[in-house]
DNA sequence: GACTTTCGCACAGAGATTTTGTTCAATAGA
DNA sequence: TCTATTGAACAAAATCTCTGTGCGAAAGTC
């Protein structure tokens, strides 16, 4: 909430925000800090200025919750999962909700997040591998030469990705360079690809090209998914569910 | 406390603890839940009965906590670590309390199990690399061929390891073979490598041999290691800590 | 099939932990 | 120098967690 406000004023005084949301200085300026220190936004004297614009998005514990019920419902992806398979999860807030599900399947499963990882770790009938890799600060994603060899040397049934753009036009797109060719290793090391994604993906499509659309196998999203955009993957040979 | 009742008379019932314990058996059987999930023991309609006399060691939840400032102590081996180097940090409830200790250092850093990962995530100023591999349930150590792979392919400073048995004659041992596999194949990628355990390791020598003590460049441990084991090492060639 | 025991959910109270607000001395900037 | 802001310390409030009791359902037992 406090992100909202400084995020849609640029920039705001510490009186500003205790008086928009009737708290006291204090109890401000101690939220202030754990956002600064998290990266959202950045601490000046008398007030905060966003970060958000600038970087990329916001980090990871904000956009965990975003939209959670919605995640949860496409997480029911799993149910595409059998048993014994071997899966690749992508990292990602909504790949993190499919981990989630997986927990308690009987598969083989490697994620490509330390979160994903630790939401699967216990899982009683799993076989849990990790990439290799560089672990990125916030998203905790898997990245780099060893995380795209880790890949090289395996055989997946599915990969599940998530996504930052998607489009019949583009294709699956992704905010980071390094992000983007994990992910092409993780299809190309799969032998079925499934995206889950939110309907607001849809409208995006981000700076690295990951794959064209019909390199997708099957699309897991929403309601809020524009009608004509799952029509034109449908048309494109992927299977798109609604959830 | 319910883990040692039970694992001192094998097998009890609800009532049983209820009565030792004064708690209500409501309480007990929401205890002996948790304790069941972990695996400490193993339900069945009325009690509860010990896992521990039949499987290995105490879970890694409750051996976390056995010691934890010996162990504490014991991490400031954190301070023969420099500025820039790189580390490789083993698995085991010790090297936790290391990693705890390394997470604000300026390294480069590839820790041996999931828990140790966690512990460094998110370090401001710390590149995190992981190694791929099984990640065994419980203790989540990084295991198998990818993670003896991942070793192999890089050059560390030093490699701090944990061990189930340390002595001068028997060198470093390990209850677990894959587990040895890969503390050898950390020290082989390690240019230096350093010990650290608490004292009751030093009078015990597990299965699984990693390497003979003149292997090891430095020992960390605290006040109760039995003096003639510390003069053994030191005459091998060891430097010794003793914090 | 009837009876007894155990189980686990639901609710409520106690205790602990976290969050919040106030005061005040120190500090940064004009 | 002066003023506004800050962060520490402490007390109050709120929240969460843990625990216990009652009760219907399920699992064993005879």
């Amino acid at each position: 909430m406090i992100t909202d406000a400084v995020r849609g004023a640029e920039q705001l005084s510490v009186a500003e925000l205790a008086a928009a949301t009737g708290a006291s200085e204090m109890t401000i300026r101690r939220d202030l800090e754990v956002l600064a220190e998290q990266g959202v936004l950045e601490r000046f004297r008398g007030g905060a200025r966003s970060l958000l614009l600038r970087g990329e998005g916001p980090p990871f514990a904000l956009r965990k919750q975003d939209g959670i019920d919605a995640k949860q419902r496409i997480a029911a992806a799993a149910r595409l999962i059998a048993e014994g398979e071997s899966v690749v999860i992508d990292s990602g807030t909504t790949c993190l909700e499919v981990a989630n599900a997986l927990r308690n399947h009987r598969i083989t499963v490697m994620p490509l997040s330390l979160h994903a990882a630790n939401a699967l770790a216990g899982g009683p009938r799993l076989t849990l591998l990790m990439p290799g890799g560089e672990v990125r600060t916030g998203e905790l994603t898997m990245t780099g030469p060893l995380a795209q060899a880790s890949l090289a040397a395996l055989r997946f049934d599915t990969a599940i990705l998530g996504c930052c753009g998607l489009s019949a036009a583009d294709g699956l797109t992704a905010y980071d360079l390094p992000d983007a060719a994990v992910k092409r290793a993780a299809i190309a090391s799969a032998r079925r690809t499934i995206v889950v994604t939110d309907g607001s993906k849809f409208t995006r499509t981000a700076l690295a090209a990951v794959a064209p659309a019909s390199a997708l196998d099957a699309v897991v999203t929403d309601g809020t998914a524009p009608a004509a955009q799952l029509e034109a993957l449908t048309a494109a040979g992927t299977t798109v569910w609604q959830v």
